[in-house]
DNA sequence: TATGAATGAGCCTTCATTCAT
DNA sequence: CATGAATGAAGGCTCATTCAT
């Protein structure tokens, strides 16, 4: 991570290189997966050499997870202003917390795709024995919290009669692994189909959802 | 894939060789990931020279993607007669058929976790360049079949008023992706807390489903 | 290190072949020191793959480091002999000693002289932290043995009224600073005036030593 | 090297930089050996920037090998003043000179023992090929003076029937040989013992010494 | 068939050096 | 003068794959 820079100038331009680089390395991880990416074809498709990568990044690995925060913020951001209406009884029946959620995580993945898959595959298994403390120890932070905003939320909607009184552990999960499944399965067949179902199968899962909650 | 053996003791032989080759290439690729698994490593698990793993496989790729094809396998069968069930009218009602399902896809996880998680990862990007035509060709066969089935049989269902009139194809995917999307949320939540609610979590969702088709 | 070859003949091949690498590694570690040195050059050398470097060694430090056990050894041989000789009280005097001494250190520094140098550059401060563990020990065993030695034969000779009353430690210590020191001043200045004077520069050294001890 | 400076104040300011630079740099060349420290330590350590580095030192090397001039300086001054001392006959015995050599020889290693370091990984064997022309001419001359200075000292000891007429030169070569041998292999037993003997063992090897020449 | 020594392309990472500010 | 971000060449090391035995 970058220390502490001299000028307001010379900060914007670190912030803007460092955007450029994850930029680029979401890019290419897209394109050839983590191990298929080399470091070396991230630096040119940033225009940047390759060592100035690790000024930014102490390593690939690091460089691979940061991709994840924007993500896991911009999921934070939406969830926040959503418990927000939900403690302002805002929200007033199943269907509209349904209809909201699902606009909200597909407007996460709309956010940036390529993030959404990053988070997966790290879920799939952390094989990042470099990654730097720091970093890991951020992502699992916020990553808990969005999942303790969900949850709150289906707490607060039970306890208002706005849904069914379930288990909110299991509620939590269900909803987010639906989200997930439905990406890794949709971009899947898009791969070969070159359709898009993704938000129309999202609306319909949460739809048949919204019947039983 | 290695040619006619010479006798059926030979063959035998082969099998053998085989299954312990890809249960060692399970152990190891579930452990270390696919880019972080080495073919000394399985080679050593298999107890088995490295030279010998091309005998089998004509590469790494190869051998990782070949994990899978048990699990659809399994799953195939496990579809087929059930399809074979409805087709005798034996499934009578909506829970019926998901406590079914659920048990179906629960069972076809349970006969192979690291499979279902080559699946995934798989489906989550085919970053297998170097993949023997042939193995993708046969995938995609047994893939494709699987897939096939569920839809029929959604569809037998619907026409027996057992389900509601919805699209087939978005409620196969919705099915499936919920299963993938479980494992993934559960067993990266197992990894950290070592506990497993992967078969409540199921059981829970397809409930919830239930009431909605 | 390699594991238990099948056959004596692999086996004799095996062990060609490190000699190959390390007269290779010797040769090219003289010429450019060791930070200068790389291992593609070695590799090269030694008529070898880069990466069959790897298999006889785990690392550049613990190649390098190897190159000293010989001379160790080779010594050891000669101290061994030497004690021999002076139990069997062949060794009768203080001249007789030390032209001994000084033939064994000048045959030790002829068997192999830039393993000599690599000792002093090892000794001068070990930036080895990569060496293997194993190979650091061996090596602090053969030196230590050595050096009792050397010390023993000292203390028979001062009971045997061969040599003056001293402190043995400091002796052993002088001898052999004596030998070190010379052959960096003489190499060092042979490399300019391409004028070996080691030899006869030894000699007077320990004839003037003579006197004293 | 920097050129003429502005004013007797600027001299002073760079001439202290310049100062700072060396003592950081000795610190960690100390620390880390030649090829293991970075400019980035030394710069860190300075307290400078990296780009400061370059404007006193042409290089890596450069700075390296100035770190010896200091020590041939310092052990010029003494020599000068030791043969001073010779021509107007104030040494009259063996023992009395062989203690004042042995005096200057330990007062300019605890001058700067990094430095006397430097000068045997130099000499060692020269690996410097960037090293500014001049500074390597700076360097052999200061060498060879003190070179020179000991054997006119010795010769004229001789002259004067102080010491036994012997080859000056290869004495000269000795008495500097037993001094680095001892300093080297004293500071690689001192890593491990944490004992200081370098002092005492000196001087036993200046006393066997005395005897013989 | 089985072995495992050998290969060598390719990767991540470091770091001396430069130069715009 | 001083800075430190940027460079990019170079090096150590790994590992999938081959092939002589």
């Amino acid at each position: 991570m970058p220390s502490k820079p001299k000028s307001p100038r010379r900060a914007m331009q670190k912030s803007v290189r460092l955007s450029e680089i994850q930029k680029a390395a979401r890019e290419v991880f897209f394109t050839k997966g983590f191990a298929g990416a080399t470091m070396e074809q991230i630096a040119k498709q940033a225009r940047v050499s390759k060592g100035t990568l690790y000024l930014y990044f102490t390593n690939k690995d690091d460089l691979y997870v940061s991709l994840m925060l924007p993500v896991l913020d911009e999921l934070g951001r939406y969830l926040h202003e959503f418990a927000q209406q939900v403690e302002r009884k805002t929200i007033i029946s199943r269907d509209q917390f349904l209809s909201r959620l699902c606009e909200i995580y597909y407007a996460t993945y709309q956010f940036d795709p390529d993030g959404m898959r990053i988070i997966q595959t790290f879920q799939l298994g952390n094989h990042f024995a470099a990654m730097s403390k720091a970093t890991l120890e951020t992502i699992n932070q916020r990553a808990s919290a969005n999942y303790r905003i969900t949850r709150n939320v289906l707490l607060q909607l039970m306890r208002d009669g706005i849904l069914k009184q379930r288990d909110p552990i299991k509620l939590t999960d269900i909803l987010w692994a639906t989200l997930i499944g439905i990406i890794q399965l949709e971009e899947s067949k898009a791969r070969t189909t070159q359709k898009d179902h993704l938000k129309v199968t999202l609306l319909c899962a949460f739809e048949i959802i919204g019947e039983g909650i």
